[in-house]
RNA sequence: GCGAUCGUAGCUCAGUUGGUUAGAGCGCUGGUUUGUGGUACCAGAGGUCGCGGGUUCGGAUCCCGUCGAUCGCCCCA
């Protein structure tokens, strides 16, 4: 017989057992409480769609819809994809569902998301995200709410500390035009002295020559021109009362000006909570307002905002994982009480009771075994004089009354 | 797509300038205490040293290739 070859994990997933997977769920849980005191509504969107809700979306950063998408054609030869984003998908819904009837919206997901990208620290091919946007909300207030929102969940997962706020805004499509003009010809005139990327750059995406790593970029870059000289006064307006939400909640931010987004459709507010602690991928949690976004997927002309985090990112932000400590552990110590336990075990568990068993193995060792499970409470079970016996091994009375009323009734 | 580092037991890792039957801890299985015991003691199972080729009397060790992983570049919606 040949050997079978157990077929490998695909490159850039993840399995999780323990501490990664503990991490992992209390992320969610923690942005599932939050996200309800802002009332924001739980929704579910697909994990694929017709490509063309990404491809349509992205535009013109040809590189990232042809290269780092999973598509592919299913049976019936239509393209599809797997969402490498919530946004696209979200607006999508909003559009072809009818949502637009409960605007202004609050709605909030979690959930994988897939890119086709070599794997390296706090970036894989399947992720995870938390999700939270606000449809048909033009008002800078929406921006500031869905800021302190994340500013209260970081501060809640404990990871607060080392993260900061950076903020710019894009202004609206007036500004940002005369801005990347501005920006163009600063960049032309020293051309020969950026680095080859950023040359390539220049055509193809110059406003992000402002955040290159290249050193020869880097003092170039120190005297591009912000956007602040070229803000019409409503996009100066709409800055300045996001700010002022901001400060009225208490919530500390920075002034990062070469904060940019690829995309056309992203105006005003861009922001990244960032952190050095995760290597080269600074970005905890990252988002904007796209208020061009809806329109170009075909929906009436709607204003949005949102952002994104990773789950797997923030995870690795936490101070300790919140294991799944168990209440009680029994060790069956002889197999003529294993019925017994059983029937105690359901009861622990009915009561509301986290509760596990030993009971294979040598019967000698089970005791050590399920000290090692680190349960609150130890009970053993076994045979003295003939008869089941039952010892609850704590500390506290009343912990010993408590459990002895719900086990006894199977060992008598 | 590019670069650097790394692949030895289920896991974490030792393994001398190349030298004879490849090691530890944890985990797993069994045994020991005539015991109400808090991670003990003893033993066992488990590895063609990622895979393929080369150099050599001899390769886990050196060289080449390949696959995989990690970290970074590009990209970052």
């Amino acid at each position: 017989m040949a050997k079978i070859e157990t077929p490998r994990p695909i490159r850039g997933t993840q399995d999780m057992l323990g501490d990664m997977a503990d991490r992992f769920a209390h992320v969610v849980e923690t942005f599932e409480r939050v996200r309800k005191l802002y009332g924001f509504k739980r929704i579910e969107v697909p994990v694929f769609e017709q490509t063309a809700v990404f491809s349509r979306s992205l535009g013109e950063t040809t590189d990232v819809v042809s290269k780092e998408m999973y598509t592919f054609e299913d049976r019936g030869g239509d393209s599809v994809t797997l969402r490498p984003e919530f946004t696209a998908g979200i607006a999508r819904a909003y559009i072809t569902e009818g949502w637009q009837q409960y605007a202004p919206l609050k709605v909030a997901t979690h959930g994988p998301l897939f890119r086709y990208e070599r794997p390296q620290k706090g970036r894989y091919r399947q992720f995870h995200q938390l999700d939270a946007e606000i449809i048909g909300a033009a008002e800078p207030l929406a921006d500031a709410e869905l800021l302190i929102f994340a500013d209260q969940l970081l501060k809640e997962l404990g990871i607060s500390e080392g993260v900061t706020l950076t903020l710019n805004t894009l202004g609206d499509y007036e500004s940002r035009e005369l801005w990347r003009s501005a920006l163009v010809a600063h960049f032309e005139g020293h051309k020969d002295a950026l680095s080859e990327d950023s040359q390539e750059r220049l055509h193809r995406n110059p406003l992000r020559i402002l955040d290159s790593k290249d050193p020869r970029d880097q003092a170039i870059v120190a005297d591009a021109p912000d956007i602040d000289a070229y803000l019409t006064d409503d996009a100066r307006a709409f800055f300045e009362k996001v700010t002022d939400g901001l400060k009225a909640a208490g919530v500390a931010w920075t002034r990062n000006a070469r904060l940019v987004r690829g995309l056309d459709y992203y105006r005003h507010t861009a922001f990244e909570f960032v952190t050095d602690r995760l290597g080269a991928q600074g970005t905890v949690l990252g988002g904007g307002r796209y208020d061009g976004l809806i329109e170009t997927l075909g929906g009436p002309v709607t204003p949005a905002v949102g952002w994104a985090a990773g789950i797997e990112r923030l995870g690795m932000l936490l101070e300790t994982a919140q294991s799944a400590a168990l209440d009680v552990v029994i060790a069956v110590e002889n197999d003529a009480v294993l019925d017994q336990a059983i029937s105690g075990l359901t009861a622990l568990r009915r009561a509301g009771l986290a509760a596990d068993i030993v009971a294979t193995g040598s019967p000698r060792k089970r005791f050590d075994k399920a000290a090692k499970m680190g349960a609150r409470t130890l009970v053993s079970a076994g045979v003295g004089d003939g008869r089941p016996m039952l010892n609850i091994r704590s500390e506290n009375p009343d912990t010993i009354a408590k459990l002895d009323k719900l086990l006894r009734p199977a060992f008598r």
